[in-house]
DNA sequence: GTCTCGACTTAGCACCTACAGT
DNA sequence: ACTGTAGGTGCTAAGTCGAGAC
């Protein structure tokens, strides 16, 4: 049977998961920092949690009950053939439902264009209610199908399923030669490229709106790999990439991208269901008899590779995958996917301790890549739990740990010190952990234990603080880390003492790596790395944001506004940076005008209530009228003034966050548990915080989470 | 210990679409 | 009804980290 695997069960529990005892331990033994609401949570979690436990897990195990009996575990209630096919029609009744909800819509504007008033609102209201049914049944159809992972117990450890079965990866489509009319110039002559050059040849041309192609790195690299692909003919006669003319191949580009673009609605129609069929067969699997969602389930498709930031490898050519190259992971009895025709696999496997259905090697770095299941899969799902639970964990030992690395900070033992400076900044600044990299394969970028003397810079006295690092370096992605952090002394001194005799190019952890950081630091807790300290420190920056910027009474946009500040918080301490959207100077303009337009519109709304008054005062207070025309022109100016106020809020707002992604942290940082207890706890609804997809991805987290949730 | 590889998460960007504001 | 914009989605690069070979 299943044991209810639910952190704040755990008293209940007859096998108490790893995940469990923590929870447990954390809450009685609460640190003496807890803020007042925690305490208070606390104060009550004795009895009244037991019962509430208790009240808890009856629940939980009826509504189990209940799903058991309308839907055995063992999938016998999909359709009896092993074959994947099966599983469509659960989705062909969610297309066919949507179509003719689209149906529905579409006839109602046919019908407002055709009558333009009398049958509209009788009509649209039913059907409106219809779909809104529709749409209830469909929501309760959708959790009645959902697999509710969460509640059964888990494997052993390394096994990750007993079965599965899928139709395989989806190959792109095999290159189309030019049409006979477009041409390919090199020195001014015509030329007929082999097809192999010439679809390396399109893959430049495509780009050549994008700057990179003016890049010398990537000119230099795709014209290498690109010659690697020519006949020996062409080769001979194709020498230097500035005398080759791609424009006719361009325009052919952009023409076929514009014509995309102006299909009729029958034909975008028609193409959006050809691709629903496609994800319908490739795009689902069989994982424990469940049918979950495949993330990606196409090959890459061949094209320039272009790597983030000053890529050394910008431009290479990114090879098509033949199904040669492909190793397909399922289990033994399952039907072995059918390659495309006259192609084999490299390799079936049936390795359980993976998660992936199929793999390839990528030429550009030499790295392999995987198809795996969506982020709403259990495959996804337990494992995001699992990594906030441990970061739960290191909230009740942070302390102990802090004392370890200030106290470290003393050492003898340079290594010692260094990885005591390096915890500081990986905790502090929420730092990644920073892996050495091979030189020259990819875009110069540090972590913390890579950082080079020519990162920081050392200010005794900045802005009227003491002891101040200026860090300025690439990180992941080649994103900038450009932050003056005042520090504590020992760290300061310390910092003065790595720098010494070194040159800008060196290393400022010279003694440390990753491996060293992480051993050190799982010994200090089970499961410790330096990756938990940036989802803890973001999960509880997230509640300790909600708390402080919420009030149970304000409005729901406030609220709301309270979420993203809370959320651009933790976006901000992690450096989720996004570049400004390329509208975005165009679109602050906009508003700008709007505002100023506003201000002139307020200026005259105020001299006419100016003048209002006067008239009024002049002729004495009894003119009824006047007055009359007072206290409208004094609401005119009101409302003019609140509109300033909420454009010029939203500038505010736009501004902010101009440079800065919410949606990482979101994603990969955030308890989803703290945002489901809030929204509970505000009477916020979850939709307002989570989209679908994100719902979809936190089911687990919506499902158990009570409004007394703590990180 | 050091290096390499494999598996997995985290990340930003380009596109597209739905929707809010006029 | 129109249009600009924000937000959703797909894509795949770029990290982290553990294990195992040497």
């Amino acid at each position: 049977m299943h044991t209810p695997t639910w952190p704040q069960d755990g008293a209940k529990s007859t096998k108490p998961n790893k995940f469990t005892e923590e929870v447990i331990n954390e809450k009685s033994q609460k640190k003496v920092k807890t803020p007042k609401a925690e305490i208070q949570q606390v104060s009550i979690s004795s009895d009244a949690l037991k019962e509430e436990m208790e009240n808890f897990s009856t629940k939980k195990k009826s509504l189990k009950r209940k799903r058991v009996k309308d839907e055995p575990k063992d999938g016998s209630s999909h359709s009896v053939s092993p074959h994947l096919k099966r599983k469509t029609d659960e989705s062909e009744e969610e297309a066919h439902e949507r179509n003719s909800k689209k149906r529905i819509e579409k006839s109602v504007k046919k019908e407002e264009g055709d009558h333009p008033l009398p049958k509209k609102p009788k009509r649209t209201k039913e059907e409106r209610e219809e779909a809104k049914l529709l749409k209830i049944q469909k929501k309760e159809e959708e959790e009645k199908n959902r697999w509710r992972w969460w509640e059964e117990e888990k494997y052993e450890d390394g096994v990750k399923w007993k079965s599965l079965e899928h139709n395989g990866p989806y190959f792109p489509p095999e290159y189309q030669p030019l049409p006979d009319d477009v041409h390919f110039y090199y020195d001014g002559k015509k030329m007929k490229l082999s097809a192999a050059a010439e679809e390396v040849a399109l893959f430049f041309a495509q780009m050549l709106d994008h700057e990179y192609t003016t890049k010398k790195v990537f000119r230099e690299n795709f014209f290498k790999d690109w010659r690697k692909e020519m006949s020996p003919e062409e080769k001979s006669v194709i020498k230097d990439l500035d005398k080759c003319d791609f424009s006719e191949i361009h325009a052919m580009h952009k023409a076929r991208v514009e014509a995309r673009k102006n299909l009729s609605k029958e034909e975008k129609q028609t193409l959006k269901e050809a691709n629903q069929k496609i994800v319908e067969e490739f795009g689902y699997c069989l994982l424990d008899h469940h049918k979950e969602r495949i993330g990606n389930f196409k090959i890459e498709p061949p094209g320039l590779f272009r790597g983030r930031g000053e890529h050394p490898k910008q431009g290479m050519l990114k090879k098509r995958i033949q199904p040669e190259e492909v190793i397909i992971n399922c289990s033994k009895d399952a039907r072995i996917p059918d390659p495309p025709p006259g192609h084999h696999w490299k390799e079936v496997r049936h390795d359980n301790t993976v998660t992936w259905l199929a793999s390839w090697t990528e030429n550009i770095q030499g790295a392999i890549k995987y198809i795996m299941l969506n982020a709403n899969s259990k495959l996804k799902g337990e494992k995001d739990w699992e990594k906030y639970e441990i970061a739960r964990k290191l909230k009740s030992c942070v302390d102990d740990i802090r004392d370890t690395y200030l106290r470290d900070l003393k050492s003898k033992e340079m290594v010692t010190r260094q990885r005591a400076v390096a915890l500081y900044f990986i905790d502090k600044l929420a730092l990644r952990a920073g892996n050495e990299k091979e030189e020259g394969e990819t875009a110069d970028t540090v972590g913390c234990c890579s950082l080079r003397v020519e990162h920081i810079t050392l200010h005794e006295q900045l802005d009227g603080s003491k002891c101040v690092v200026e860090f300025d370096f690439l990180g992941k992605d080649s994103i900038r880390y450009y932050n003056k952090v005042p520090v504590i002394s020992k760290v300061f001194k310390s910092l003065k003492r790595f720098m010494d005799n070194k040159e800008p190019g060196d290393e400022l952890f010279d003694r440390l790596n990753t491996s060293l950081l992480n051993k050190h630091l799982s010994s200090l807790m089970p499961g410790l790395t330096a990756k938990v300290f940036r989802t803890y420190n973001a999960s509880i920056t997230l509640q300790q944001q909600l708390k402080e910027l919420t009030n149970k009474s304000d409005n729901e946009a406030e609220k709301l506004l309270s979420y993203n500040r809370a959320n651009r918080a933790v976006a901000i301490l992690c450096n989720h940076q996004r570049a400004p959207p390329k509208t975005f100077e165009q679109s602050m303009a906009n508003l700008q005008a709007k505002i100023d337009a506003r201000k002139e519109q307020l200026a005259l709304a105020k001299s006419e209530l100016k003048q209002a008054k006067k008239e009024a005062k002049d002729k004495g207070s009894s003119d009824v009228k006047l007055q009359a025309l007072v206290e409208r022109k004094k609401a005119a100016v009101k409302r003019c003034e609140e509109q300033l106020l909420k454009m010029e809020v939203q500038a505010t707002d736009r501004e902010e966050n101009k440079q800065i992604a919410l949606g990482t942290s979101k994603l990969n940082y955030l308890d989803p548990r703290i945002s489901v207890a809030w929204c509970k706890n505000m009477d916020v609804p979850i939709e307002k915080i989570y989209n679908k997809t994100q719902r979809e991805k936190f089911a687990w987290a919506i499902d158990m989470t009570e409004a007394d949730f703590e990180f």
